[in-house]
RNA sequence: GCGCCCAUGGCUCAGCUGGAUAGAGCGUCGGACUACGAAUCCGGAUGUCGCAGGUUCGAAUCCUGCUGGGCGCGCCA
């Protein structure tokens, strides 16, 4: 509907210019939107006061004469009034509303989806946690982010794949292996004293015993390197495991797991750097060699590799995005942990490097949850073994309740997630609102199939009994749904589709309060049917997006 | 010290990329079930949009400077 305004400004901006009657070099683009206020009809713009500078002229005149000049071939609008210092409000004819539920009908589980992402190839990066330990309930909140992300550009006809990164090459690994050694020897009644660094969670013991249940005591007999190699790979190999055991669970599965250690195998790194070096971007000082990140706007250089000869983290970050690329990704999309944020300007310089242009890559922070008990902070640390994992959030909370909750805040804003409320408190979820429209919707439609009433199959006739204020208001913000979808996958907001389904929830429950759907008049019950499975449709797909199930009882 | 993010009713947060009288939820006060489901609805109260300037027809939104909070500044990952 909103396009549709656009295109009839555009025409009368055109037939403007034509005659002379604007004269600026170029013409604006034309921003149109909702009105908050009834009072202002439906749609406004502020074209005319965009216009008042660049020509110098009033815009409440230029307001008349745009209005003098639209030709509304469709006959879409009701009238057009000029208000204020110089908005041009536009209000729809009620038939025209009505008419636009037949598109909600016509495409059912394809309404509000897109195409303007041309089968382009994005990847989405996100979790990528390093396998040391069961995902806890920050990861959760990435996973749920990174996972509508990608449900969200499917949606808007990308080809998305979603993708995981494990970080398998580091000290943190030879600490995880360390960390199982000592376990196993712990439990082999030997007394060990757990040196810094260890992660020391419950998961950790769980290991060992298995460890032990499988080998025996027959470790302790082998060199001490040789075995912690031996256990990195067991533990990392385990618990990753166990970390896609738990996506799946909350309902994220990922494409594909990629090993950083698969850039080290055909020394793609080094390959990489040399190419770099090449290029000029790298520099070498004594042994360490640097990254002149400082060439594309970073504070410092950044090293590549160390005095000892190993590639630095980034060094290979750079190269798996090299790779990203070369898997022919167009756009990439990572999610990360807000405290991450130093290390953007300096990925930015690589890829760049690379020759590719920022616009290729979307780094979405995400903020680190809060976690509290009760209203008291809880400390998590993986290496403590202190945390809620997000497999505890998903049997106690719910599937639904937890997605629907970390979609409630902008990702980079903080997010407080109280255990005993969200538990306490998950009748009064806002996820519950919603789902319980939908399961009002499916209750009347139920009823209605047992008094042999069905909505109308093209029924233009049979919509006309819908005119009521709050009929029109429902239409209106179901129709809205295309130009959310498109607002949240262009700004990767996510979290607009909630608000959203809040808005029309409330709508549809207080329609429902005031109006009966089903009455003695069959027409009139059958137009309202018409409406509300209409509704139905759009709170289905926006909650498929988010992953969260449509119950059609409570 | 430098950099990034944040500051909106009592609390938690939206505010569609600069629009008209700043909105929800929770909480609070008062109402509505012989009713298609009360996990719902209807109504009331609550604001110097952190402070001070600036940009313009117009600022919660953009710029500058303060104040207060979070995070980051490694040859860790």
């Amino acid at each position: 509907m909103k396009n549709r305004i656009v295109a009839i400004l555009e025409k009368a901006l055109a037939a403007c210019r034509r005659q002379g009657l604007l004269t600026a070099a170029e013409a604006p683009v034309i921003e149109v939107e909702l009105t908050k206020d009834p009072a202002h009809g439906d749609y406004a713009t502020n074209l005319a006061m965009i216009l008042a500078s660049r020509e110098k002229k009033n815009p409440r005149l230029l307001a008349g004469m745009l209005s003098e000049a639209i030709a509304d071939t469709e006959g879409i609008l009701e009238r057009i009034e000029i208000a204020g210092p110089g908005f041009m409000n536009f209000s729809i004819r009620t038939e025209v509303w009505v008419k636009e539920l037949t598109a909600v009908h016509a495409q059912r589980e394809r309404y509000g989806m897109m195409d303007f992402g041309r089968g382009k190839k994005v990847q989405v990066e996100f979790v990528s946690a390093n396998p040391t330990g069961p995902l806890h309930i920050g990861h959760a909140r990435g996973a749920v982010v990174g996972d509508v992300l990608a449900n969200l550009l499917t949606a808007a006809g990308y080809a998305v794949s979603r993708e995981y990164y494990i970080n398998d090459a580091g000290n943190q690994m030879r600490n995880l292996g360390r960390s199982l050694w000592y376990r196993y020897r712990e439990q082999m009644g030997q007394s060990v004293e757990f040196p810094d660094g260890c992660y020391r969670g419950d998961y950790m013991k769980d290991l060992a015993a298995r460890v032990i249940a499988a080998d025996g005591g027959a470790w302790l007999a082998s060199e001490e390197e040789a075995v912690i190699t031996a256990f990195t790979d067991y533990a990392a190999g385990a618990i990753l495991e166990g970390i896609k055991q738990d996506l799946q669970a909350f309902g994220v599965i990922f494409d594909c797991y990629f090993s950083e250690r698969d850039l080290y195998r055909d020394n793609r790194v080094g390959r990489l750097l040399a190419e770099l070096q090449e290029k000029g971007f790298v520099y070498r000082e004594g042994e360490t060699l640097w990254f002149k990140t400082t060439a594309f706007g970073d504070d410092k250089d950044r090293v590549v590799v160390r005095q000892n000869g190993e590639p630095t983290y980034f060094a290979a970050d750079i190269a798996y995005h090299a790779n990203k690329y070369q898997r022919g990704f167009d756009r990439v999309i990572d999610v990360w942990g807000a405290d991450h944020h130093g290390y953007i300007p300096r990925l930015y310089a690589g890829i760049q490097a690379l020759d590719r242009s920022p616009e290729d890559l979307k780094i979405v922070l995400v903020q680190l949850v809060n976690l509290l008990r009760d209203g008291k902070p809880v400390a998590m640390s993986t290496r403590s073994g202190e945390f809620v994992t997000l497999r505890e959030v998903v049997d106690e909370v719910g599937r639904d309740a937890a997605r629907y909750n970390f979609m409630m805040r902008r990702s980079d804003s903080h997010l407080d997630f109280d255990l005993e409320l969200a538990k306490k408190q998950s009748n009064e979820n806002p996820v519950y609102y919603v789902q319980y429209a939908h399961a009002r919707i499916c209750s009347i439609l139920r009823m209605a199939q047992e008094r042999g009433y069905r909505a109308p199959t093209d029924g233009e006739a049979a919509l006309r009994r819908l005119k009521l204020s709050e009929e029109i208001d429902l239409i209106k913000a179901v129709t809205r749904f295309p130009e959310v979808m498109e607002g949240s996958v262009k700004a990767l907001e996510p979290h607009r589709l909630t608000f959203y389904l809040n808005d029309l929830a409330a709508l549809l429950h207080s329609y429902y309060n005031k109006n009966k759907v089903l009455s003695e008049d069959q027409a009139m019950s059958e137009a309202r049917l018409y409406l509300v499975e209409s509704v139905r449709i759009v709170l289905q797909n926006a909650l498929k997006l988010l992953g969260v199930s449509t119950p059609e009882r409570m």
